[in-house]
RNA sequence: GGCCUGUUGGUCAAGCGGUUAAGACACCGCCCUUUCACGGCGGAGACAUGGGUUCGAUUCCCGUACAGGUCACCA
C-alpha cells in the first residue's frame, strides 16, 4: 500500500483535481479586473458588516469590469437556518447590490464557476484533499474529541503552546498499514493537513489594506475535511477561491491570523494565492469599551433594523462608503447629485482599525439623501416603507395621494431643500397635522409662546382673518400684510427694530406670526408658513384659525 | 498567556521628517430682514506614553500602557 492507494481508499469515487482545474479555467477579463466575492454563512441574520463588505466588493467589481460573486458558506450544518440563503439574497437586493454570479435562491445559482454553495461542492473539496493525501501532504486522523481534550490539558499543564502540531500530532506519522487497518475497521477519522511549517520561521505578507505583516509560520496540522465529509472554512476558502479564480479576497480582519494557514495551503496545492484585503469591523462602544457590533446586543447590527426604522438603503450605503473611504465625503460635497456609482473606491484608502458606528452621522447623511429626493420619490419610498411597517401612515398616504404629494413637496426641489426627515418612521409626525381630518378631530392645547394672553391671541387671529388674509397674495405681499397686522396691534414690523427699542413694542412680527403658525398647525416649528397655507387652502385655514380662537 | 494589529479633537478621519496639524458629524456663538430645518461665517477641542535616530519628529526605530483580533471537526 502506498499513498496513492490510501487516497483511493479514503476517496474512492472522486474525480481527479485536475478535472476541476480544467472545468473552471482562468477567466478572460481585462487587465486589472477584480474578481471578488461575498461569502456569508446562512445563519439567519444578515449583519450590517456583511452589507459593508458587499458594498465594497460590488463597487470594486463594477469599477474594474470584474466579477462580484455571492458564495454561500454552509459547511457548518449545525448552525444553518431555514431560508438563510434567501434572507441574504433579499438583504443584498434591498441595498441594490447585485452579484454577477452566485446563488439566486435557496438551491439555484447563475454563473459558470458554480456550484456557489459549499454543501454542493463536496466532491470538489474531496478531489483536492485526495491530491494532498497522494502527495503525503495530508493524512487521516483518528483522534477523538476526548483525545484532543486530553492533549490540550497536557499542553496546558506543561505550559506549551496548545494545538495539533509537531510531536503532539499523534496521527501524523501513523504507518500506512495501521491506517489501512483502522479505516477498514470502520474507525472514524478526519483529514488533516500535514503542515510543513516551523514556528520559528517568519513569513512576510502584504495585505492590500493592512500593509506589510510578518507572521510566524503555521505549524498546526489543521483539519481540512471534517467527519461529515465537508471541508473546514480554511480548506473551502482555498479551493473555492482558486477554482472561482478570485483575484482579491475581501473579508473581515478576524481572518488575518489564519492567513498563514491559508497561504500554506495554497503553497501545498501549488497554486498562487489571491491578494488579500482584510477589512476592519464596524465597532460599537459600550461602557467605555470598544467591541464589534454584536448581533445579540446591538439592534443596529441587523440589516432589518434599518428597514424597520425606514432609513433608506442608499443612505446606509453612503454611510458605509463614508466609513470605507473618508474622502467620499469630500467627493459628495463636490458632486451633490451624482450617483454613488461614480465614486471611485480605493481599497488601500480603507482604515486599518475599526470605526465606531455613529448613528448620529448616519441620520445626518440620511437627511441629506432624503432631501435630494423629489416629492414623488419621497411618496413612493415612504409608501413602500409604510406598507410593511406602518399601516396608519400607509392609509394616510393612500387616501390622499394628490394632497400628500403637495405636502411632501413643501420646500422641496429648490436650492436649499428641507432636511428634516432622516427616516421614514419620522415622517408621519412631520406631516400629519397637514391633514384636516386628523388635525381638526384631535383636541389641541395650543402652547403659545411669547404671546400668551387669550384675548390678545384672539385679537391677532381675528384681525388677521378679517383684514389681512388673502391667499391669492404673492409671498412678499402676504408677508407684508402680516407686518401690517403686527404694526396695527402694536408689534414691531421688524425683529431688529424691536431689539433696538423693546420698550416701544409689545413684541415683534415673529411673535405675531408664531401665533398664526401655532393656531394653524398646533406647533411652533414648521416649514415655511406661506407654502403651508398654499397647500392647506382657504377653507382649511379659516376653519383652523377659527377653531383656535373658539 | 502566545501570536498579530492598532492608538491624531467626543466620533469619523487627512497627513507619511520641517504644516498656523485639513475636512465631516456633534457642540457653542453670530448672520440669513417670521419659527424650525437648510445655508453662510466664526469658536472651543487632538498627535497615548517613555526613550532613541535626526539640525528637526505626529510622521522613522525600541520599550511601556491601553485597545482590538486570533489561538475548534464555527465560519
Amino acid at each position: 500500500m502506498d499513498y496513492k492507494d490510501l487516497a483511493n481508499l479514503i476517496f474512492p469515487n472522486v474525480k481527479d483535481a485536475s478535472y476541476y482545474e480544467e472545468k473552471y479555467p482562468e477567466r478572460k477579463l481585462k487587465e486589472g479586473a477584480m474578481v471578488v466575492r461575498f461569502a456569508p454563512s446562512p445563519t439567519g441574520f444578515v449583519h450590517i458588516g456583511g452589507i459593508y463588505t458587499s458594498v465594497i466588493c460590488s463597487k470594486l467589481a463594477k469599477q474594474t469590469d470584474g466579477v462580484f460573486i455571492l458564495r454561500i458558506e454552509d459547511t457548518d450544518q449545525k448552525r444553518e437556518v431555514e431560508n438563510g440563503v434567501v434572507g441574504i439574497i433579499d438583504a443584498l437586493k434591498k441595498f441594490n447590490l447585485n452579484p454577477d454570479e452566485g446563488m439566486i435562491n435557496e438551491e439555484d445559482s447563475k454563473g459558470a464557476y458554480g456550484p456557489y454553495k459549499q454543501s454542493q461542492r463536496k466532491e470538489i473539496y474531496q478531489a483536492f484533499a485526495k491530491r494532498l493525501i497522494e502527495e503525503k501532504k495530508a493524512y487521516p486522523c483518528f483522534c477523538t474529541a476526548e483525545d484532543l481534550d486530553e492533549m490540550r490539558q497536557k499542553q496546558e499543564s506543561a505550559k506549551v503552546r496548545p494545538g495539533y502540531y509537531g510531536a503532539w500530532a499523534a496521527c501524523r506519522n501513523l504507518g500506512l498499514d495501521e491506517i489501512e487497518k483502522r479505516i477498514k475497521n470502520g474507525e472514524e477519522y478526519i483529514i488533516r493537513f500535514r503542515s510543513p511549517g516551523n514556528e520559528e520561521r517568519k513569513i512576510k505578507h502584504h495585505d492590500v489594506i493592512k500593509g506589510n505583516i510578518d507572521f510566524p509560520e503555521n505549524d498546526q496540522d489543521i483539519v481540512i475535511i471534517k467527519s461529515d465529509g465537508l471541508p473546514t472554512y480554511h480548506f473551502a476558502h482555498v479551493v473555492d477561491d482558486y477554482l472561482m479564480r478570485t483575484t482579491h479576497v475581501i473579508r473581515g480582519d478576524e481572518w488575518l491570523s489564519s492567513l498563514p494557514v491559508h497561504l500554506q495551503l495554497f503553497q501545498a496545492l501549488g497554486i498562487k494565492p489571491p491578494k488579500y484585503a482584510h477589512i476592519a469591523p464596524i465597532m460599537k462602544e459600550e461602557d467605555g469599551a470598544k467591541r464589534k457590533l454584536s448581533k445579540r446586543k446591538d439592534p443596529e447590527a441587523a440589516v432589518e433594523f434599518y428597514a424597520k426604522e425606514g432609513i433608506p438603503s442608499d443612505a446606509a450605503k453612503e454611510y458605509l462608503l463614508n466609513i470605507a473611504n473618508s474622502n467620499f465625503e469630500m467627493w459628495r460635497k463636490q458632486n451633490k447629485t451624482a450617483s454613488i456609482d461614480d465614486f471611485e473606491l480605493q481599497l488601500n484608502k480603507m482604515s486599518i482599525s475599526g470605526a465606531l458606528f455613529d448613528m448620529v452621522k448616519l441620520l445626518d447623511i440620511s437627511k441629506t439623501v432624503i432631501s435630494r429626493y423629489s416629492k414623488e420619490e419621497v411618496y413612493d419610498a415612504a409608501y413602500t416603507w409604510a406598507t410593511e411597517y406602518d399601516e396608519d401612515l400607509k392609509k394616510l398616504l393612500e387616501d390622499n395621494k394628490e394632497y400628500s404629494l403637495k405636502v411632501l413637496g413643501i420646500e422641496r426641489g429648490n436650492e436649499k431643500p428641507r432636511k428634516d426627515i432622516a427616516k421614514w418612521s419620522d415622517l408621519k409626525d412631520n406631516i400629519e397635522y397637514m391633514y384636516d381630518d386628523r388635525f381638526l378631530n384631535k383636541p389641541h392645547t395650543y402652547e403659545y409662546q411669547n404671546i400668551n394672553d387669550k384675548e390678545e391671541i384672539k385679537k391677532v387671529i381675528s384681525t388677521y382673518l378679517e383684514k389681512y388674509f388673502d391667499l391669492s397674495d404673492d409671498k412678499q405681499t402676504w408677508f407684508d400684510k402680516i407686518k401690517d397686522l403686527s404694526e396695527e396691534l402694536g408689534y414691531a414690523r421688524e425683529v431688529k427694530e424691536y431689539k433696538q427699542n423693546p420698550e416701544k413694542y409689545k413684541g415683534h412680527v415673529g411673535d405675531v406670526s408664531t401665533v398664526i403658525r401655532i393656531a394653524l398647525t398646533g406647533r411652533a416649528n414648521t416649514p415655511d408658513m406661506y407654502e403651508i397655507m398654499k397647500v392647506l387652502g382657504e377653507d382649511s385655514i379659516k376653519t383652523r384659525l377659527e377653531k383656535a380662537i373658539k
